[in-house]
DNA sequence: TTGTACGCGTTATCAA
DNA sequence: TTGATAACGCGTACAA
């Protein structure tokens, strides 16, 4: 026995092609009797529709597409985790493009979306991977998209980003109020708006409370745990060390409290550490991060909801949705030694 | 200017449909001349085709479906980054489906294979889907797939697994031969393949030493962090307390370090602490994890190579591939305190 | 309430 | 080397 299609099933119970569907898309429109025949049969034989003649027909691939860099992140996964549920619960799949920040895969996947592949993109970077006609309205341009994370350049689409200049202010402020003056950042890539918007807040903060900022303490990471190890391995060579390290994500802060404590440096009191994103195992390490935790869930959340109010009816209206963050203060942080 | 399609190409380049569709599949059956004059109507219009009718066509969505417990897992994160990277490398989508262990979620999942929208299945779970029957042929009612991380008890499909049983006799044999004998087990839900392995191998070891399996240093934990830390709680209260913590992942490792390191027992000097996957976190917390290593790349690359030879021919004898684990040693397992 | 017939966009077959 | 046309599997407008 082959695959059973439609017009087995048509056979079987006795009517038309077209009333098979009709039982499995608008049951209304069917007789009880008709319909129960067709469901038996549907029962017996183990029948699916064909999702491919389905789309087709349709025109939706019931699929969205997820850019992201990198999965591997404890950050992204949540977010992704978050996403994969709500789509799955308005009847979506969710097709993953975990790229590594590389242009050229960006691009592949939003042309898989351009070709139909996927009727919505959420799209997690801030490099451009569309080519524009200026001349034209660019929401005709453009897929069904939301974008998060990495804030993206672009006009006319829907956003969901988190307040990363506000809390990176707070997170600063905290260590001030500690009495810390030397404060040293470990950033992302400078390319990376997220971390152009923590780097400002970090700014922010130093001025306001009369701080020169000092550039030699702020060196550019890119988020991932070794350049944590390695960027705080050489800011305690510095003559004028610093007394706190802001790190602009918890991979690197965890990075950073390891090699703090292979040199027997104290967390927090010979140097105090903070993070950003509150990962799991932030909670876990020793001694507790203090870090800014993201609201992952909602983000995802946020997320698909906004997408699926676009695929619904791409005239409406792009919207921009700006998350609180919040400090959670931990173990990590102390008064600055004296 | 709405969606260009195939036929608009076609009138601008002034040839048939069929041409364009050649042109762009298989080139050198068209003559130089009008595969340039196509290749320029292409380049200028954008024109991308439209890939449901192309699937609904060819019969292939281009998709390959993996369904796995827990993405924000790093383990399980770790494997589907190499899935992704050797997918895509293969003209391969991936469609995520991650189920929270949930049996029917599986079957959603499942479901959507069968209909069409992926053309092969990656299994990471041992609870089995599909509804056979026993009288035809079992390859015939299963999608192409490959099985891996927890064992299917299913004939005829391909499987990539590694060697549990023997990574944990390695792990037990490594504390016994530091002088441990009271050696708890903290494992995953006992109904899932990978714990069962693991802990035969657990009770070999101890036998084959001469030591008596105590059941009460048995406790089922989930997997997750927050079980780790319960458990090892729990192990504290004992009378006779163990000396040593073999964890059935990192996770759970990572919780039972944290619990002791708040109770003033040091790792290893009063407990030795042994994981297992390990996850890049293992590394970085202190004391740096004595765990076994999982060859994650390879996993997914195995996965998705053996996958492809399924669905290139469906008719091929399943593989089986047992791949070998590595114990790595580090400061969390040391000699049993006297 | 049901059936007929068309079309979604593409590729493959066949004939020219 | 190219073009006309059928077919992939389904959903729906229209007619009955």
């Amino acid at each position: 026995m082959a695959k059973v299609g439609i017009k087995d099933i048509a056979r079987i119970a006795n009517v038309s092609l077209a009333t098979v569907s009709r039982t499995l898309r608008t049951p209304d429109l069917v007789s009880e009797e008709t319909r129960l025949r067709v469901l038996n049969a549907v029962a017996e034989s183990g029948y699916k529709p064909n999702r491919m003649g389905m789309n087709l027909r349709t025109q939706r691939s019931g699929n969205i597409m997820v850019i992201i860099p990198d999965i591997t992140n404890p950050f992204n996964s949540g977010i992704i985790r978050a996403i994969e549920h709500e789509a799955q619960q308005h009847g979506y799949a969710v097709l993953l493009g975990d790229t590594q920040s590389n242009p050229e895969r960006e691009r592949q996947y939003v042309d898989l979306v351009e070709a139909g592949q996927a009727d919505g993109l959420l799209y997690f970077s801030g490099r451009n991977p569309f080519t524009i006609n200026p001349d034209r309205p660019i929401k005709d341009q453009l897929p069904a998209m939301v974008n998060s994370n990495e804030e993206l350049d672009l006009e006319g689409i829907s956003k969901v980003i988190v307040d990363n200049e506000g809390a990176s202010k707070e997170a600063v402020n905290h260590l001030i109020d500690l009495g810390h003056r030397r404060i040293a950042a470990i950033t992302g890539p400078l390319s990376t708006v997220s971390t152009q918007r923590r780097l400002e807040g970090y700014r922010e903060a130093l001025t306001e409370a009369g701080i020169t900022v000092d550039d030699k303490l702020i060196c550019e990471g890119n988020y991932q745990v070794e350049s944590g190890i390695e960027l705080t391995e050489r800011l305690l060579q510095f003559k004028q060390r610093p007394t706190a390290i802001f790190c602009f994500n918890d991979d690197m802060a965890i990075g950073a409290v390891n090699v703090l404590n292979k040199n027997d440096y104290r967390v927090p009191e010979d140097m105090s550490v903070i993070g950003f994103d509150d990962i799991l195992y932030s909670k876990v390490i020793q001694p507790a991060l203090t870090t800014v935790a993201q609201p992952v869930e909602d983000i995802g959340r946020q997320c698909i909801q906004a997408l699926i109010a676009q695929m619904n009816d791409k005239t409406l209206e792009p919207t921009y949705l700006k998350l609180p963050l919040e400090l959670v203060i931990r173990d990590s942080t102390g008064p600055a030694p004296s």
